[in-house]
DNA sequence: GAGATATCTTAAAAAATTATTAAAATTATG
DNA sequence: CATAATTTTAATAATTTTTTAAGATATCTC
């Protein structure tokens, strides 16, 4: 297992670094932002450990950053404050778990089994497809510079349409993904919503939704 | 996205439902875990929400009989300790994550969110007979580099003779198999499905459907 | 090889599915 | 509570797919 350690004091870096290798971790280490968000995309590491007060990016930024880009390797972040809205930031800019400071090394170690014992999570809070880019957290949807004002159903059928991109997604997934148990299953309520998402999201040059007669419908 | 709260306090559940439903989501709920088990079963959801604490069978029983019965359902549990070994239990009956109360509303919500993040296992699955590949998720058909268009019926009868590659197929197995109940047996319309299916997949040089008379059809 | 049976081909009718429009019902919002 | 926005329903139009029908061609049996 290879972590990164991104900490501003040398002190705490330092003796933190020796003590997970000692547990048998293999650790690079940084001692600003910027470093460490080069170092972790440069690099393929298996949990990234992130003081939230660094020098030049702090650690939302950087956990921002890497979540903007892509990636999807976990991130333990170490902060000061223990605020209720705090924690659901970090939460939110796409950190898998949070420690306050202080802590116990104790307390760190097992916080780093019970991430590395996690499935990985490994999709960021965008989808996209072509130019279009939904973002998951704040319902913004683009299509390319553009912003595009969707509805709340409108949205919800076309994440499921992205999240399956390239596969036919059937009417009965749609009502079952979509919709809740009160749905009329022969309503024609689908097809009303693909077409006001494809006024809204087409154009004359390029047709997102496809319809697979007799299946269901696509995004290529 | 559609999600199961299963929740016994009639006000919580109440909060959560139209919370969630703001949020985009399909919810249905259940006020104990039998009645949440049983949505479970017959229903799929992208994730459930179980209070640990329920009426007749709690959310550890829930979980852990969902699993027996091989569901990979996501699950977050929320539970009212928050001592090491019960989330330990949690996680070992098959929960996904879990969140003690009190918890703030935007808290689940980024715990649901990082939740969903995790990509669905779609596989893709392709049938291929030389340089023909139909994939049976997108239902597209490609012969080469070329891509074709085919129907619905078209598809299903190729998928048919694709699946017994070699082996001859009766007209009674493609009745069976591609049509329903109500096909007049006596009918030329597996003939002129053929027939279309060899004008779109066959060349000059490559003939993939074969005749044989008084038996059926099959691909070499 | 002739008659019988089965298969192929073509085109058009029928059926089913999907798209569109508009209005009603429901739900959110100030 | 009234207004606005969203969602659903309903009715119709357009499109695509499927089936039917009828004649031509091929294959099998004797």
């Amino acid at each position: 297992m290879r972590l990164l350690v991104v900490e501003d004091n040398k002190e705490t870096l330092e003796f933190l670094t020796t003590a997970l290798r000692k547990d048998k971790f293999a650790v690079d280490s940084a001692v600003d932002g910027e470093k460490g968000l080069y170092l972790a995309e440069v690099n393929n590491y298996d949990l990234i450990i992130l003081d939230n007060n660094l020098p030049i990016k702090n650690g939302l930024e950087v956990c921002s950053n890497l979540r903007e880009n892509g990636s999807h390797t976990p991130i333990l972040l170490i902060s000061v404050k223990s605020k209720y809205s705090d924690k659901v930031d970090l939460l939110e800019a796409g950190a898998d778990d949070y420690l306050t400071k202080p802590f116990s090394y104790k307390e760190l170690l097992a916080r780093i089994k019970a991430i590395l014992r996690r499935p990985p999570i490994t999709q960021s809070l965008f989808l996209r497809a072509g130019d279009l880019v939904l973002n998951t957290s704040s319902y913004e949807v683009w299509r390319g510079t553009k912003k595009i004002y969707l509805t709340g159903k409108e949205f919800s059928l076309l994440e499921l349409l992205i999240k399956n991109k390239g596969n036919v997604v059937s009417r009965g997934m749609i009502l079952e993904h979509v919709w809740d148990a009160e749905c009329d299953p022969f309503s024609k309520t689908i097809e009303t919503h693909i077409l006001n998402l494809r006024k809204k999201i087409d154009t004359p040059k390029k047709k997102f939704i496809i319809s697979v007669p007799g299946r269901g419908y696509k995004i290529a």
